[in-house]
DNA sequence: AAGGGCACTTAGGATTAGGCGA
DNA sequence: TCGCCTAATCCTAAGTGCCCTT
């Protein structure tokens, strides 16, 4: 392994002179930081703002501190204003910007492992700046400290060309640790966790890992059903731990919960996941509308994204629910007995490298392979079969829970789209309404040159049928899709090899179902499977 | 079995590039 | 050719899960 190792953070610019700020750096930079999320919400948040003036405070010279006594009173719109102007002229030369960018990238963007030309991930450091957690994180606003070569581990091979520090500068330690795969780490200073540089998906190495990912998802789909009478049949059980992880794995299979590790309190946004449940978190209902042994589920998950879910379960599950609940207070771990060690350690012995997060991958890729089953139809045109394909994604985009914001433009884009709509459904009638003249010229004169004519407008109909039909395609797809994110599942949970088969199989053109970057990481997929690949 | 450290995958939002219609 | 809009890419936070120590 050899690389140039890790792009630093540019130096920190003082404003110029005639933006008086009231500080020197390096509290200026702190001051700069706020200044450039001034439009965000974040800055109007209370923990935010309080989080920001204590780390400010501590960058301040004694003079600065008794100048400023209250961030309310502090007004960051002028730094605003200059910086905005800066990134519009920046947008203007970019040109320039581009140039050097490519650069950049070809010198410390690729490494060579195993004597083969590796693209690297992210191979620049995180730039300082002001800590923005997601949801109610406690350490919002803090203080992201820069990194300094001092602060930098550098692994590479012991007999390759070790990459240089900053001139004056020196690494915290180069190691040649072949049992890893990153090349560059640091501790950062909020959460004390180490980050690192690592490869590209499209890597060989990472390719690899993904490959044995979905491996043991089939193999876990060959034993799928002996698990899933294991844990009916410990529902029953007389042991109280097993009740509940059996209940607790019953969740994960049937709902693609995660796994659920225990969070320390007061470092991170309070979320769950299954083994983390609370009492809270759920309610019963014997009864609900024309239903029975209804639960429902409203929690926090990962990046603080809301499950709600009503899902009616089985009466044995349902009474083993509420014995869980028994004497318990809101804030009271559901599952008491259990959490993600113990469960891992259980679901390791009924498979081998069976974890709570292999069944969110094989639930998510055999969600795939049925759905395209289902939707796709042998004589539907390729429009619609990229429809039927996005809706099976969606389908495990649903199962996994990953949404997102509807995008701010989504309403305008939707008329926009409508507008193509109105105006193809203009011209079709205009241009049937020709079909029908040149059918009527042709009956009176019989030559062949209004023969000739209806062929021409018979086609023209045709083309423009087919261009709205693909029009009110995506406006569906976009719709359905608003709320939605396709992207996690399809990089992360779907077996790539039942896509590449299925585009195989109805010829559709690869890059309408994955872009190049996506050929890219799946390109191993692309090698491997041919039309009849089974997952 | 508790708890911290470490390495790796998964995640949504922000930013940028580039394709497309005017 | 320009400017707008979408799609692609970047960014880095937030998970999972294993290992080691006590």
């Amino acid at each position: 392994m050899e690389h140039k190792g890790p792009v630093l953070a540019p130096p920190y610019e003082p404003l110029p002179v005639h933006i008086d700020s009231h500080f020197i750096a390096p509290a200026e930079e702190v001051a700069t930081f706020f200044a450039k999320m001034l439009d965000h919400e974040y800055t109007t948040k209370e923990m935010f703002r309080k989080n920001f003036y204590k780390d400010w405070r501590k960058e301040m010279t004694s003079e600065e501190k008794s100048k400023i006594t209250d961030i309310n009173k502090c007004n960051f719109t002028e730094m605003s204003e200059y910086f905005k102007a800066q990134s519009e002229a920046r947008k203007q030369m970019s040109k320039d910007e581009k140039l050097e960018n490519e650069r950049i990238l070809q010198e410390y963007g690729f490494c060579v492992m195993d004597n083969h030309k590796e693209r690297i991930g992210n191979f620049r450091i995180e730039p300082p700046g002001l800590f923005r957690g997601r949801g109610d994180h406690p350490k919002m606003g803090m203080l992201k400290r820069r990194i300094r070569p001092e602060d930098i581990i550098i692994n590479c091979s012991k007999d390759s060309k070790h990459p240089k520090p900053p001139q004056g500068t020196r690494w915290k330690e180069v190691r040649h640790d072949n049992k890893v795969t990153w090349l560059v780490s640091w501790t950062e200073n909020i959460q004390g966790s180490i980050k690192y540089i690592m490869l590209n998906p499209s890597s060989r190495i990472k390719g690899e890992k993904d490959w044995q990912k979905y491996e043991t998802a089939r193999r876990l789909k060959k034993c799928v059903e002996r698990l899933r009478a294991q844990y009916r049949e410990d529902w029953k059980s007389k042991e109280m731990r097993v009740r509940q992880r059996a209940v607790a794995l019953y969740f994960i299979d049937k709902l693609a919960l995660r796994a659920g590790n225990e969070k320390e309190e007061g470092e991170t946004a309070d979320t769950v996941g299954c083994c983390s449940l609370r009492v809270e978190h759920i309610k019963l209902y014997s009864k609900m509308d024309d239903q029975e042994y209804v639960v429902e589920f409203d929690f926090l998950g990962k990046d603080s994204i809301r499950y709600y879910n009503k899902m009616p379960v089985e009466k044995r599950v349902f009474k083993n629910l509420q014995l869980f609940l028994e004497n318990k207070q809101p804030e009271d771990d559901l599952f008491d007995r259990l959490n993600t060690s113990i469960l891992n350690k259980h679901l390791q012995e009924l498979m081998d490298g069976l974890t709570a997060k292999v069944f969110r991958t094989y639930n998510a890729s055999i969600t795939l392979q049925q759905q395209l089953k289902e939707l796709t139809s042998p004589d539907e045109s390729i429009p619609a079969k990229i429809l039927s394909y996005n809706r099976a994604n969606r389908a495990v985009a649903i199962l996994c829970n990953h949404q997102r914001a509807a995008p701010k433009t989504f309403e305008k884009s939707m008329q926009n789209l409508q507008t193509k709509i109105d105006e193809k459904q203009k011209q079709l009638s205009a241009t049937r309404k020709q079909l029908k003249g040149a059918k009527t010229e042709h009956k009176a004169s019989h030559d062949d040159r209004s023969k000739k004519m209806v062929e021409v407008k018979r086609k023209a109909v045709q083309r423009i049928e087919e261009q709205l039909m693909k029009l009110q395609m995506q406006a569906t797809d976009r719709e359905e899709n608003k709320q939605i994110a396709l992207g996690t599942s399809k990089l992360n949970y779907l077996d790539p090899r039942i896509s590449v088969a299925w585009v195989k199989k109805w010829d559709v053109p690869m890059e309408k179902i994955y872009n190049k970057t996506q050929r890219e990481k799946f390109a191993w997929a692309i090698d491997m499977a041919e039309e009849d690949y089974e997952f």
